[in-house]
DNA sequence: GATCGTTGTTTTAAGCATAAAATAACTTCA
DNA sequence: TGAAGTTATTTTATGCTTAAAACAACGATC
């Protein structure tokens, strides 16, 4: 009966999530949301890795994704793998070499390219940070049941993938 | 190109999100994973403000709140809803005063407090900025079907509500 | 009504991050 | 071979971010 007068002109004060516009927003709010609960944990984390350890998430970064490959990785495939600019792993690289935790050295097959490789010291550290790092994680997700967890991860790999998928060829549009 | 999810059934090398420990780390995978969601749907964003604004994420996201909350907020209260640190703010509205999207002046009652406002200006850029903003996002979960969308904001609820519970009482232990 | 602890903001020093331009080594192809 | 195009990295300029210290105004208590 009252179709008619709630058709699409009711202005909508409660567009809370952004201030603008009518309709849904669904996927503003699960973005927003994903963004509190991303920011939450990296900052449970940072903070456990400046207490414990005087270092930095992005540090630890690089030492995980180095240990992660088991082999000497190029500044390039860092960036990639970090998703930063090319330009940060410069800085970054520079200093966790300078802390002794690194290498780096110019490949052999083309001198463009620097290796960066793990030290004993950066293996020795970050297996104690990793390992602190793992009980952080567990412990902020404790109020979650397994069930709960593994749908999560699912439809996150769905996300990541709809994200991926999205982007391919967007670039273009401009 | 790069990780695990391409395959479901590929050969467990099994400690390949951290390098560490056997076991089953399923919320380290939770976690990985949700924060490369938050990093691709973050750098859309920010290309986009970047390429149709010539401005920033954190700049938009100060009007955001400004413009959500529908009133001035001092800066104590935007870094709380901008979860980041105090300091971070100053320079931040600095910046978006000496653009005229803001204005920022002394509490009256309490002259310690400032107080920070949406110019007019402030308000008309947000506008067509959260628009733009809306299409992305939009565009970037088209592959998620409204079910999914829906369980994932639930999910990532539930998330929120555990992370901010576990870290109530943690702040002690150090 | 002076001192003490608290709260709100800014400053400082260092590091992280980006985009864009510059440099350098490689590849192609005529 | 050598000019043109491509790829890998660094540099530059600017802005964001943090933690910690400094500063300033408030509120309470004695």
């Amino acid at each position: 009966m009252d179709d008619a007068s709630r058709r699409a002109d009711a202005p909508r004060t409660d567009d809370f999530e952004t201030g603008l516009g009518a309709g849904d927003g669904l996927e503003l709010r699960v973005w927003l949301r994903l963004l509190t609960c991303s920011t939450l944990i990296e900052h449970g984390v940072r903070h456990g890795l400046h207490r414990s350890f005087e270092t930095t998430l992005p540090r630890f970064d690089v030492l995980a994704q180095l240990q992660r490959a088991g082999k000497p990785l190029s500044m390039g495939e860092l960036s990639r793998r970090l998703m930063v600019t090319n330009g940060n792993i410069t800085g970054l690289v520079d200093r966790l070499k300078s802390e002794g935790l690194v290498d780096r050295r110019r490949s052999d097959g083309d001198r463009r390219v620097q290796m960066v490789s793990l030290e004993p010291a950066g293996a020795e550290l970050f297996g104690r940070m990793a390992a602190d790092n793992r009980r952080w994680v567990t412990g902020m997700m404790a109020g979650l049941s397994r069930k709960e967890k593994e749908s999560l991860f699912a439809l996150l790999g769905r996300l990541k993938t709809a994200v991926l998928d999205a982007g391919a060829d967007d670039g273009e549009t401009g």
